[in-house]
RNA sequence: GGAGCUGUGGUGUAGAUGGUUAACAUAUCGGCCUGUCAAGCCGAAGACCGCGGGUUCGAGUCCCGUCAGCUCCGCCA
C-alpha cells in the first residue's frame, strides 16, 4: 500500500461519506470490544475513529488485535456515516467513522512514557527528555502551527512593504558590553575566537550603510546569560532595519504588524494607534517601564504631603531630592501581619530601605506610622490616595527610581487575580541614553553605543549625559517587553563622542568598532529599526507563561537539552586541533 | 552567585506526630466482551521512595550534603 494520505484524519467530514480513503498515522485510544474494536488513528490534523470486526476479514482484524499506542499504521477503508445514538458531539469527526479494509503497519512502538493527548499533566523533565513525543500532542503541533503562521504572516508584510530579507553571519566578533557571549574557537586561528551574535546588530547598520534601505530576518540569536521563564540562550527576533525612515514610520509599520498577527491569528482587532508613554512617566505612574495596563492601580505622588508631616524617613527622602510615592491596595485590609513582613522584605531585596503601610479604617488609620502625621493630613493622603475605608495602603520613600520600582515591583505582586488575557499594547519612548554604572564607575549605554540621542537633548552631553533621551523605544504587551529598537547615530563624529562617553579609549573603539566608524564616514543614511521578540510574541499569541511551549526544542534553566545531552565533553583531538587545554577542576578538601 | 518549591511503580498522586506486608488511580500484560469514544468486567506483574551520608533499636518520613526540574533575585547593551 502506498503510503501517500488520500485525507487528515482530523479533516475529514460527513461530506466524505462513502468515499474510499487512504489515511496514514500513529495508534491512540484503542477499545477493544472482543469482536469489536474501535482505533482513534491519529495524525497532525485529528482523530479519526476506525472499526473493524470479525466478518470484514480474520486476519484483518487479528492485525488490529496486536495494534498498541503510537504503532505506526496506513489503512484503506470506507468513511460510514455513524448512526445518530453513535455520534460523537465532542470530535471534529464525531459523525463518521471509518470502516477499514485493508492496513499494514509501518512500525511498532515501546509504550510511550507519557500520555500522547493534551492537559496531560506531567513532569516538564519527561517532556523534555521525549520531546518528539510531546510535539505528537496537539496542543504542542498547534503551537508550531502557530509559530508558523505567524513568521510567514510577518514576512510577507514586510515583503510587502519592499523590506528584504537578508541573512548576516552566525560567526562573528565578540564586543564588550551586553550580555556575556557565546565563544567559538578558531582552528585556523588558535586562540582567537568567533562569537556569536548576541542580535546582528552591526550587520544590519552596515546593509543600511550598503545601501538595502530596508532588511529584515527571522534570525537567531545568542546571549550567554541565566535563563528564565521568557529567556533562553538562543532565541529567536523578528530583526528590521530601514533608511530614511523615522520612528514615526516605523511605529506604524511594527503597529500594522503586530494587528495583523493578532487579527490573524487571534481574530481580535486592535485599536491603533498603540499608546505611548515616555520612560519618565511609565516610571512614575506604574514603576516599571515595562508596565501592565490591563489593570489601574497606578502610583501616587505624594512629595508634598509627606514634606509636611513628622516622619523623619520621608522628609530625609525628600530633602535628598528623592521621592515619597504610594500605591493603594484595595480591599486591602485582608492583609495579615505575616503577609505585610512578605511585601516589606520583597520591598527590602528591591532596594527599598522599608516599607510603610497604613490600613485605612472607618476611625481614620491604623499604621505604625501614624503618629507623625496630623488628622488633617492623614485624610489629605487618603483623599490623594483614593482610598476608602477596608484599603491598604503602601508607602516608599527613596530615591526616585528605587521609589517607583519598589512600588511597581508591589503593584505587580498585588495586581488583581482575574485580569483579562485583551492585548494591552505600549510604546515606551525617550529612554534616557546613559545610566551609571556604580561598579564601573563610569556611564554605560541605556540601550546600545549605537543609539541616537534626541536632537534637542545633544547640547546635554556634555554639561549633563544622564539629562540625554535617546530616541529608543520599546514595544510592551501586557506586562512583557516583546521588542525594543531606534534611531542610530549615521554620523561618525557623534559616535566617536559616545564612545568617548562610555570611557572607551580612542584605541578601545578603533580596534572593536573601527569599521563602523569607518563606514559611518561613507554617506551614511539615517537609519534605525527595532527588533521584536518572536518568541515571546508566538508565547502571547497561544496564551503561554514560557516561550519553552513554543519553542520545538528548548533547554532548561540549567541551559542543557535533557534530549540530546548538550552541551557535553568533546574528545582530546578536537581540542588538540584547537589548541585548547581545560584547566584541572579543584577539587574540595574537607 | 543567592533564595524558594518539587523529586515515592511507566505516569499522576497518597503516605499527621519516625514503627516493621509503601496505598490509590491510570498505563502495561493476560482473560471475557459487537457500538465504544477516559469503553466495561476479572486477574497479574510492576517502587529498594532522585543520589550519598548521618541521627535512631528502627527513616519514604528527621538532619546534613549533593544532583535534577521549575520560579524568582543578581545577570540579560
Amino acid at each position: 500500500m502506498a503510503w501517500i494520505k488520500s485525507h487528515y484524519c482530523g479533516y475529514l467530514s460527513p461530506s466524505d461519506v462513502g468515499k474510499e480513503v487512504k489515511l496514514t498515522g500513529w495508534i491512540g485510544r484503542r477499545r477493544d470490544h472482543g469482536g469489536l474494536i474501535f482505533i482513534d488513528l491519529r495524525d497532525r490534523s485529528g482523530l479519526a475513529q476506525l472499526v473493524f470486526d470479525q466478518p470484514r476479514g480474520v486476519e484483518l482484524f487479528q492485525l488490529a488485535e496486536s495494534l498498541r499506542s503510537e504503532y505506526v499504521v496506513a489503512v484503506k477503508g470506507t468513511v460510514i456515516k455513524r448512526t445518530a445514538e453513535n455520534i460523537n458531539p465532542a470530535l471534529p469527526t464525531g459523525e463518521i467513522e471509518i470502516h477499514v479494509s485493508k492496513m499494514e503497519v509501518l512500525n511498532r512502538s515501546k509504550t510511550p512514557p507519557f500520555y500522547i493527548e493534551d492537559g496531560i499533566n506531567v513532569d516538564e523533565n519527561l517532556r523534555l527528555r521525549y520531546r518528539y513525543l510531546d510535539l505528537r500532542r496537539p496542543e504542542m503541533f498547534n503551537r508550531l502551527q502557530l509559530r508558523h503562521r505567524a513568521a510567514k504572516l510577518a514576512r510577507d508584510y514586510l515583503d510587502s512593504y519592499d523590506f528584504l530579507e537578508i541573512e548576516t553571519p552566525m560567526l562573528t566578533r565578540s564586543t564588550p558590553e551586553g550580555a556575556r557571549d557565546f565563544l567559538v574557537p578558531s582552528r585556523l586561528h588558535p586562540g582567537s575566537f568567533y562569537a556569536l551574535p548576541q542580535s546582528p546588530q552591526l550587520f544590519k547598520q552596515l546593509l543600511m550603510i550598503g545601501g538595502v534601505e530596508r532588511y529584515f530576518q527571522i534570525v537567531r540569536c545568542f546571549r550567554d546569560e541565566d535563563l528564565r521563564a521568557d529567556r533562553q540562550p538562543e532565541f529567536t527576533q523578528i530583526d528590521i532595519e530601514t533608511s530614511f525612515f523615522g520612528s514615526e514610520n516605523l511605529f506604524a509599520l511594527i503597529e500594522g504588524l503586530v494587528a495583523l498577527l493578532w487579527k490573524e491569528l487571534r481574530g481580535v482587532d486592535l485599536k491603533l494607534p498603540i499608546p505611548r508613554l515616555s520612560y519618565r512617566e511609565a516610571m512614575d505612574r506604574y514603576g516599571s517601564d515595562k508596565p501592565d495596563l490591563r489593570y489601574g492601580m497606578e502610583l501616587v505622588n505624594l512629595d508634598e504631603p509627606a514634606a509636611e508631616s513628622d516622619f523623619n524617613v520621608f522628609k530625609s527622602a525628600l530633602d535628598a531630592g528623592g521621592a515619597v510615592r504610594g500605591l493603594l491596595v484595595p480591599g486591602g485590609k485582608r492583609f495579615s501581619r505575616r503577609e505585610l513582613d512578605d511585601l516589606t522584605l520583597l520591598a527590602r531585596q528591591m532596594g527599598a530601605k522599608g516599607l510603610a503601610w497604613v490600613f485605612v479604617e472607618d476611625e481614620g488609620w491604623r499604621s505604625p506610622i501614624s503618629k507623625f502625621f496630623s488628622e488633617p493630613l492623614m485624610n489629605r493622603i487618603s483623599e490623594t490616595m483614593g482610598a476608602v475605608p477596608g484599603d491598604l495602603m503602601l508607602f516608599v520613600a527613596d530615591r526616585w527610581e528605587v521609589s517607583c520600582q519598589v512600588l511597581g515591583q508591589l503593584r505587580r505582586v498585588l495586581a488583581p487575580k482575574n485580569i483579562s488575557a485583551d492585548p494591552h499594547f505600549l510604546w515606551v519612548v525617550d529612554f534616557p541614553l546613559f545610566h551609571y554604572n556604580e561598579e564601573e564607575e563610569r556611564y554605560d549605554s541605556d540601550h546600545h553605543p549605537f543609539t541616537a540621542p534626541r536632537p534637542e537633548d545633544m547640547s546635554l552631553l556634555d554639561s549633563d549625559p544622564l539629562a540625554v533621551r535617546a530616541q529608543a523605544y520599546d514595544l510592551v504587551l501586557n506586562g512583557v517587553e516583546i521588542g525594543g529598537g531606534s534611531i542610530r547615530i549615521h554620523n561618525s563624529d557623534v559616535q566617536k563622542k559616545i564612545f568617548d562617553l562610555l570611557s572607551l579609549t580612542e584605541e578601545e573603539s578603533k580596534e572593536k568598532f573601527g569599521f563602523l566608524l569607518e563606514a559611518l564616514s561613507f554617506g551614511a543614511p539615517p537609519h534605525g529599526g527595532i527588533a521584536l521578540g518572536f518568541d515571546r510574541t508566538v508565547a502571547l499569541l497561544a496564551g503561554d507563561d514560557s516561550i519553552r511551549q513554543v519553542i520545538p526544542f528548548p533547554k532548561t534553566a540549567a541551559a542543557s537539552c535533557l534530549m540530546t545531552g548538550s552541551p557535553a565533553q568533546v574528545s582530546e583531538k578536537q581540542l588538540d586541533e584547537l589548541e585548547i587545554s581545560l584547566q584541572e577542576t579543584e577539587e574540595e578538601e574537607s
